[in-house]
DNA sequence: TAGATTGTTAATCGATTAACAATC
DNA sequence: TAGATTGTTAATCGATTAACAATC
């Protein structure tokens, strides 16, 4: 029961987390029961120190000249991350993207379910989509508290993102994960993370024009 | 014709750029001519500081007193990502990630045109998805150089990520931009990005772990 | 002019990397 | 035992923040 300390873990070692766990699980796969930071290092192409300075946050402890337990690691990782017992999350917005994440399978793997779907829509409310029913965004505030989801998942149009973002928190939503380009406001006791994907673009871009005008 | 310092442009600025862009262009819809670091620094919720910083890679100047001109600041970041012309791009494998992004309407205001798409799946081959054509994949060494694509988009399933990658450098694709949670292995000269809904779920968990239960 | 804002130079902070003793 | 690997402590590197002169 190693206490972690608690704080101020860095924001690029929780990225990593889920690339080691995808190694780690992968490798079980295979029947491999321990395994060196030396390994995960090459297929990840970090440095072995980076890596051991990762898994420490999550307290495992590794054995000199074996490495760490690959079923253990992966336990104390999915602990970690909180991915060691299945979230539930209502998707709201059932447009290209929303019905992408509801048909994507990764997310299960990861601890996350997606138990329903909602829209303002008339046409898609009460059909069912990669087998989760949709809802009309009115029924919201009653069925958060009702089937106890804490995540929600922001798929809208961005001119509707921060009024449905309002009806979520006063639905009782803990998480928002927002894939819009907005900028949510929301009380500070609730966690707003956003997904950018012009950001990400911007990266890829960015480094294209470089190496064709460099200057 | 300011000529940035050429190398180490910081990954954090890069990835807040587009986030500058897209307040810029929603003040100049408004009619508004010249912004503050200070009013950029609100929308985002960042340090002024932190935006001067960012802005000044691009070679803009700003006044004392007055702040940027708006549309000179869109015109330098733009140009800064390469985002001023658009690029074309594949995507390969229409999926339903591949399907949403095609659907996606905001790669093009970011300079992205997807041009065509490709899959192995004969039932998909000859469709047209969201306006584009599905090609077969023994198409695509034929067609990246005839249509003089540069970016290609992988949405495969992770098994044949690898592959497919290949296939995309063989033609003469010269940057991937990897949705799979694969870790491909490219030539050095190919840029290669990926796209990680595992990290970016990691921390919202993570976050929402440590509130529930803070130890 | 007075004062808000830019842009530069220095200080702080956090993340990565290096060095090395401990250990199986 | 010898040697590979862990885990800790120190050093480096880069990104953020602070301080302040320059300027419109």
């Amino acid at each position: 029961m190693s206490k972690h300390p608690s704080r101020a873990i860095g924001l690029p070692t929780i990225q990593r987390l889920p690339l080691y766990l995808r190694i780690l699980r992968e490798v079980r796969g295979e029947g491999v029961q321990s395994i060196s930071t030396t390994r995960l290092s090459e297929a990840l192409q970090v440095q072995p120190i980076m890596v051991r300075k990762d898994l420490a946050v999550t307290g495992v402890v590794g054995r000199p000249r074996i490495g760490y337990q690959v079923e253990e690691l992966i336990d104390h990782i999915e602990r970690f991350i909180g991915w060691r017992d299945t979230s539930s999350a209502f998707l709201v917005g059932v447009g290209n993207l929303g019905t992408a994440l509801l048909g994507y399978r990764g997310f299960e793997e990861n601890g996350l379910h997606i138990v329903a779907a909602f829209d303002t829509d008339t046409k898609k409310i009460g059909s069912s989509i990669h087998g989760r029913s949709v809802f009309s965004l009115d029924r919201l505030t009653d069925l958060v508290p009702r089937m106890r989801v804490r995540i929600g998942i922001l798929t809208v149009p961005a001119a509707c993102a921060q009024e449905t973002a309002d009806r979520m928190v006063a639905a009782g939503i803990c998480a928002i994960w927002n894939f819009t380009p907005v900028f949510l406001e929301v009380p500070p006791d609730v966690i707003h993370h956003q997904e950018n994907l012009a950001s990400s673009l911007a990266v890829l871009s960015t480094r294209l024009r470089m190496q064709l005008d460099p200057a």
